[in-house]
DNA sequence: AAAATTAAATCAATCGTTTGATTTGATTTT
DNA sequence: AAAATCAAATCAAACGATTGATTTAATTTT
């Protein structure tokens, strides 16, 4: 249900047209109060006055709403793919000598986990931008189709638990506790607010981020023990 | 912002009125269709129509389409706090008996986490109704001051949590792990469809909870073990 | 000049809310 | 008991405002 008939900018070099810069202010506009209100919170009357832009330049650039939503969610994508690209290869690659070592699985099994946190935690950084439009987009009901509603660090965390506990991979609890794992994280995202209140904190800063990150290291190390 | 006018009813002894029968069918209605698709994405057309009543009969019971969201809040939070009486209760009377007890401690956290798993994991139980529309309350911003916004068990489990490690009530790494724990059973709920695909099940039925909870008890002693 | 882009105006549809009239069920008066 | 009275409850209808989308015309870019 999900209309992405969007029309195609003839672009050169590096050089970026105006329509091109009409598009990404559009994209960013819409990125934070998709993120904030929701698809239906929002309409594109305010994601347009927000961008500066006249209404009808989103069904120009993106087709429609539904269009503009889905391209927001491309987006997403990639910048997510492109901040954990580096730790994700280098897990990936080291499933791939099959080796059995279960501390260098471990430590890159806490590089991914430190990724995760630093795309989902801070408060003031791009990043949090995406994090709020994510877990928005997957309570929603029509766009579950979409590759954003799956957990791309899943299947590499099962792996890297496997090889810790020595165990043959793609168990059910090993993928149990993967998600586990994904959870100690998540829930600074999506309970957010209830958090702060009842961590007595403000905002999530460096400090906070990195005590929340030593605890969840040593939850990791602890319940990965046998 | 929130509009909690409500017209009350005359009520006697423990009989229903007809419009208090009336107001029932339409909080449960709007208790489904709120947390399937959020407060802007239900029109209070498609509520009364479900609840097979005439529009203005939100306006009539609840004063407005605020005043129906915030009550079906009111409910949920009664229905939550009821569902997890025995075991909130017997962990504060063991708090406050001042006991130190690790273990005692530890079988209630379990408790607790186990309560809260059978209100937000089940498939099929009216519990996932709650669960849907808290986490859909959640991510709303006008609402945020409702008590419906705090965790009402982090409190406890970050007491229980300090009594188990023999450590000073209140720390800020006690609360953190509190809500570490919280997590592992949140991503069950938020994260719903990922873990579905992620553990290859279709529903979340009794076995796959049983496991579940196998795996987040013993996750829960390994990191509280020192 | 042609193509791409923006601005303004307009569309039918739906939004939350309000209105006035009507029905219901019980209480009070006769 | 019958009639009158009244508050509670429900209804269809309509309100102005806003929704997503489209059309038309003007402007800018290439």
């Amino acid at each position: 249900m999900i209309d992405n008939g969007v029309k195609r900018v003839t672009e050169k070099k590096g050089v970026p047209s105006v329509g091109e810069l009409a598009r990404a202010k559009l994209l960013q506009a819409a990125l934070d109060m998709f993120g904030q209100h929701g698809f239906d919170g929002v309409s594109i009357r305010q994601i347009s006055d927000s961008a500066g832009m006249n209404v009808s330049s989103i069904s120009y650039h993106f087709g429609s709403k539904d269009g503009l939503y889905c391209a927001v969610a491309d987006y997403i994508g990639a910048q997510i793919i492109g901040h954990s690209h580096a730790p994700v290869t280098a897990a990936e690659e080291f499933i791939k000598t099959q080796s059995l070592d279960a501390d260098d699985a471990m430590n890159h099994l806490l590089s991914i986990v430190e990724n995760m946190m630093e795309i989902m935690l801070p408060d003031s950084v791009e990043t949090k931008r995406w994090a709020r439009f994510v877990t928005q987009f997957q309570l929603g009901e029509d766009a579950r189709d979409h590759w954003l509603s799956k957990n791309p660090f899943h299947d590499l965390i099962a792996k890297l638990v496997a090889i810790v506990r020595s165990e043959p991979d793609k168990t059910l609890e090993n993928a149990i506790i993967a998600q586990t794992i994904f959870g100690q994280v998540l829930v600074f995202r999506v309970s957010r607010m209830s958090a702060k209140m009842a961590l007595n904190i403000s905002s999530f800063g460096p400090e906070e981020v990195a005590q929340i990150k030593r605890v969840v290291f040593s939850n990791i190390q602890k319940l990965l023990s046998q």
